[in-house]
DNA sequence: CGAACCTTTGACACAAATCAAGTCACGTGG
DNA sequence: CCACGTGACTTGATTTGTGTCAAAGGTTCG
């Protein structure tokens, strides 16, 4: 396996902190691994071995239920570290990976994690990263247990738009393959419903949409959608 | 105020690796402090300036809408940390503590955290209640994404008499008042709706309840309405 | 004794799930 | 390169679980 470059890490909040040697050990622990989209990175309930950083590409995290149904907790945008079940004093996986688009992470064993708090700021983005994940799923619980279904896929769409969006043509692109499916895993609905309620939007110009991608051409128009009270 | 007696600590799984003068130390920075039913402790978005130990009682932590809607999106029962916002490098709590019943916590201020934090097995505790935690409110969301409402109202039940039931003549009782407008809150539903399956249940001699008061008389039948998969 | 609040129950409406077809896009292999 | 198969998407018809509206009864407490 070729040296991986130092730059890959120095700019990340987890790492900003530290000196060109410890980033060269930390990289020189580290195995990189490149990961189809669809496949699982890691499970639910399986021991945590190793912990990760995404370094391109993105994940959805999913939850099962006992009755074969899945749905979508969140999602993980490059730069963020995932699998880190030890800040959580966990020994198993509390839901699981799979990646969206083709990604690349970084793993190392889970036996480094306690070397690597000690770096300066390690421990401290990880635990804000912790946060910002436990308000997300905050929020969408929230939206869940109040919203009406348009809402919910409108605040879902949005959602994704600011944590993967790019600009294209004419509106702001989700940065990962999405089907009707996914977007009803993720707001507890049905795919006809999501299919219905895009078919709408499309027909009012808000959004545009081709197989598994999503163009917002009205962010506003959708954000009113959303129900953003005033 | 009379001091306070160290038996109070040293039990708790935080503190129990503690010597009796570590604890009391931690016990004469403490303010002790009664909240009545409907209090609240601290409300969302308030700057996180203390953090808090629940000796006795129960609490209800709460999210709010914009349009004015409640959620509430745990209980915390006795023994437990709460308000550790520190713990996720965060400087405002991320939701409201309402008192469900009179309760007794201890506080102290947020500055003295990080020293907390170097006591053996104090860090360890409150992550790993944050790990409970994050857990529970994925169970929830999983839930209130795929179950119905039956199913959801049967499976809040439970959680609460799991979690502060106590035996009483003919059953286990939820160990603090509880409405059936709370109960719409925990699961998005009407207050309505949830009157109407408690009678039916009732009816089937699964459940009890009078005013604010629920007794659970068949828990297994109950189990079998939450739909767990066999 | 009255006010505040919790609870129950019925009637009705409607949003969204379910049921059902069918079209369209894409990748693969012959 | 075309045919075929699979997965994604659309759209209509029908059903139903829950929310909404409405009214009234019960309990607690000052």
């Amino acid at each position: 396996m070729p040296k991986l470059d130092e730059s890959l890490l120095s700019d990340l909040p987890p790492f900003s902190q530290l000196e060109r040697s410890q980033i060269r050990t930390i990289l020189d622990q580290a195995v990189s691994r490149r990961y189809d989209e669809g496949t699982a990175i890691f499970r639910e309930g399986h021991e945590a071995d190793r912990f990760y950083l995404l370094l391109d590409g993105y994940l959805r995290v999913i939850r099962s239920t006992e009755g074969g149904e899945e749905i979508i907790v969140l999602h993980i945008s490059p730069g963020q570290l995932f699998g880190i079940a030890k800040a959580l004093e966990r020994d198993t996986y509390p839901a699981t990976s799979i990646a969206a688009a083709e990604s690349i992470a970084l793993s190392w064993p889970m036996s480094l994690w306690t070397e690597f708090t000690t770096y300066p700021g390690f421990a401290t983005e990880s635990y804000k990263t912790l946060g910002r994940r436990l308000g997300e799923i905050q929020t969408t619980l929230t939206e869940m247990a109040t919203q009406a279904v348009e809402k919910r896929v409108a605040c879902a769409v949005l959602r994704m738009m600011n944590q993967s969006g790019r600009r294209t043509e004419g509106g702001v692109e989700i940065g990962f393959p999405i089907t009707r499916q996914n977007i009803s895993d993720m707001t507890g609905t049905t795919l006809h419903t999501v299919s219905r309620l895009l078919s709408a939007w499309e027909k009012d110009g808000v959004v545009a949409s081709r197989r598994k991608r999503i163009v917002v051409t009205k962010p506003h128009e959708l954000v009113l959608l959303s129900g953003v009270q005033g």
